[in-house]
Parts: structure tokens; sequence; C-alpha cells
DNA sequence: ATTTTAGTAATACGACCGTCTGATAATGGA
DNA sequence: TCCATTATCAGACGGTCGTATTACTAAAAT
């Protein structure tokens, strides 16, 4: 029942990703400059207005660059929303590959990673998470623009399955679904009441399901 | 830290709550008649497509009202999405009496209500939660329309909150928001994932979380 | 020195947006 | 019958959307 065909390759050897598949045409030259910064104030507008209520004049505010040169760095918007998630699988990717340099334990993985949660609350009360309300959005578009979405949970699925695998648990992968599904929940729920405690609350308990299902 | 300030009044006495303000000029009109085809297809579009991207136009085309008629009926687009948010209420209202008029007992009640997420697995998959998308999708445009939203989850919340009150549960609220961070953790990660399956596993782990929450 | 290319600036394009208007048709009580 | 109310209709309004093109500058390559 597998919707989606493309999934990214993933180097768990060393725990380095990479998904910045930059032009080469671009790189090292000026226009790579000005392309990264559509890029970043693209990722930054998506997050806080949403793909759909961010128009290339809002882009084009934020950096100074021209609406009309977008053209130039990408053909549509969609080539945009690619980039910014490639962006933000990049970014995943050095967090993932951090919090493997510092520990080797899985469980404290784990919990390294969940300190995601608090540690952007005040994003997530303002604008929800940045990877579940961009996948909740594009569901409802063009399913190939919900599929690129789908490929940063795609990411954290594989790498929190692999921390449960390296404990020897079998049910892995459905571990590793309920953790992600916890946390949007909480992100969902939190956002809605603009309830700043409950993802206090929230995080603690996820802390406690972790190391329940960690410890044997 | 109560951010939002309207909250919708519920009669718990009978079970009956009453969010359906109709405007009294229409009342048993023709014209109502239209009013009312207007909400519903707006109700189905902002479900699918999502509020921002569903146009007057597309109402139009929807219902075969010809899209000058509308400020006839609303003067904005944001009073269609209160009307739409309000027959939400009132569908919801009315699902919850039928709830508490099948039996006394809230964990058969909250077990009742937690079909609702299987009940609508194949939408869910498509489109997401109908509230939780809503809530997620108005969070990063106006305050207003994003607080009418989540008038949804409170009457959630609430309904929910009195089922574990019922029980003599200290936490009822704390239990309440948990319930519904579960369903709506489940939803956005089954739709992203396009998962019917996970829907399936996830129902029964959050129907035995109520049971271990409820047996006493 | 000349040609090619990379990047900048400004703007035109058609389509569509939410909103609003003015005119008309239907309705029903006086 | 008259008239006010209710309802319907087509279309214009200014604005913005994503997209596309043009003319231009500057640097690099030949």
């Amino acid at each position: 029942m597998a919707y989606f065909v493309i999934v990214p390759v993933m180097l768990d050897i060393g725990g380095i990703f990479s998904f910045n598949h930059v032009q080469e045409s671009f790189m090292g030259t000026k226009g790579e400059g000005n392309r990264q910064r559509i890029i970043t104030a693209a990722d930054d507008l998506f997050y806080r207005r949403g793909y759909n209520q961010t128009s290339f004049q809002d882009i084009s505010d934020a950096t100074g660059i021209p609406r009309g040169n977008f053209y130039y760095y990408f053909k549509t918007k969609d080539e945009i929303l690619h980039a910014v998630v490639d962006g933000r699988l990049d970014e995943l990717s050095a967090l993932l590959s951090k919090i493997e340099s510092e520990t080797d334990n899985p469980r404290e993985r784990l919990l390294m990673f969940s300190n995601m949660l608090e540690d952007n609350r005040d994003n997530v009360i303002q604008s929800g998470c940045p990877f579940g309300t961009l996948s909740s959005e594009l569901a409802k578009d063009d399913p190939q623009l919900h599929e690129k979405s789908t490929q940063i949970f795609a990411v954290l699925r594989h790498w929190i399955k692999q921390q449960f695998v390296a404990l020897g648990l079998t049910n892995a992968d459905d571990l590793a679904l309920d953790l992600l599904a916890r946390l949007q929940g909480v992100t969902v729920i939190a956002c809605a009441f603009k309830d700043v405690d409950y993802i206090k609350r929230s995080h603690q308990q996820i802390k406690d399901w972790i190391n329940t299902n960690t410890l044997n």
C-alpha cells in the first residue's frame, strides 16, 4: 500500500545524508548567493504563512530581489518548494548527525531528538510543526508536492526506526510512527489552544514513553 | 494563559448544544435553502482543498449559484467560514448527543467517540482531520479565524473531559487533551504516509488507552 | 578585443481573486 | 392593485496571482 515511490537514499554509515542537489551551474557563483537567500526567505514564509499563502511578492519583499528575477532561479513556485524541502532535509540530517556524534546510546539519541519539540515551542505555538503543517497543507494540493513534503517524515521515520532496531526491537517501524504521531498530535493541539504548558507536560510524557520502550 | 476568550455555551443537561445561529430574516424562506447549499458546498471544499484554496468561483461551480449572489448571503468569505464552523459544531453536537443517548457509561461513550477516526479513515487519508487541518491552516492566517476554528476543539475537549470527570478522575482535562492529541497525531501521520493500516492499528491502541484510563 | 555568458532590473501578461453594484424578477401582505 | 420585501442575476471593480519576456550590465572566456 506504499503510495509514494521516491524515497531518498540514505547513507547511514557515518550518518551523513545529502539532499542538497545544488545545480552545478550555480556552484560558487554570485547568483548562488541570491538563490540561497530566496530559499531561506521562502522557508521562513512557508512556515509562518503557509505555502499557498506565500506569494512571489512576499519573498521579493523579504529579500529585496525583484519578483521578476525569480524565474531566473526557479521556473515555477513548485521548484522553490522543492528547494526549501531539500534545505530542510539537509538541516535535519545535520541535526541527526550531531545527535549521533554525541552519543551511541539509542535511548539517549531519541531523547535528544524529542527535545526538538520543546526547543521550538514558541514557534510551534504560533505556526505548528514546520513538517506537519506543510504536509497537511500540501495533502490538499497537488499530490506531487505532498509527496515531496513527506520526504521529511520519511527521513525521520527511518532514523527513529534505526534507533529502535539498534535496541533489538522487532516492531521498530511501528514505534517510529507512534513517536512521530505523538509529536504531531502535541503540536496540533498545543497550537490550536496556544498552550505552552501542554507542550511541556507532553514532552515529559513522551520522554517517559521513550524510556519505557527502550529500557529492557 | 487562556488565549481565546469566546467559549461556546454548552448545555450539558440533555446533551443538546446549539450553535446554529441562523439569521432570523432567512428563517423558513426560500433563500435559506440556497444559503444552506452554499454552506454545505463550502464545508466540503474547505475540507478537501483548504479554506484559502477555495474560491467563491469554486463554490459557485459546486452549487450552480452565481458568484455574484454570495454577497447577498454572506458579506465576506470570513462569514462563510463562520457559518461552516457553526454547521460543523451542530453536527458534532448531534453526534455527541447521539452517543449520550445510547449509553450512560463514560468509557463506552469515549470508545464510541473514538470510532470517528476509523469511520472516516478514507477521508482522513486523503485530507486529514477536518478539524485539525482547518485549525492548522488558519493558525497561519488571521487569529480571529483560527479562534473560530478552535471552537470545535473546545467543544470536544469539554465533552471528553466531562466523561473523565464522570469517572471521578482528577486530571480529566489533561486526559481530554491527550486523547485529542493522539487522534490528531494519528491523522497527520496516516495522511502523510497515506497509510490506512496505521489508522487501524492506532485506533486499537487508542481504545486500549481509553480502557486503561477508565477502568479502575 | 570580441564574444559569450551570468546576473539584474523592470515590467507585461492573462487569469483569477474577493468584493461590490445596479437592475430585475418573484413574492406576499395591505 | 400596489408596494415593500426577498431573492436572483450578470458583470464590473481594483488588485494580486504565478509566469514570462525584455533590455541591460558586468564579468569571464576566447
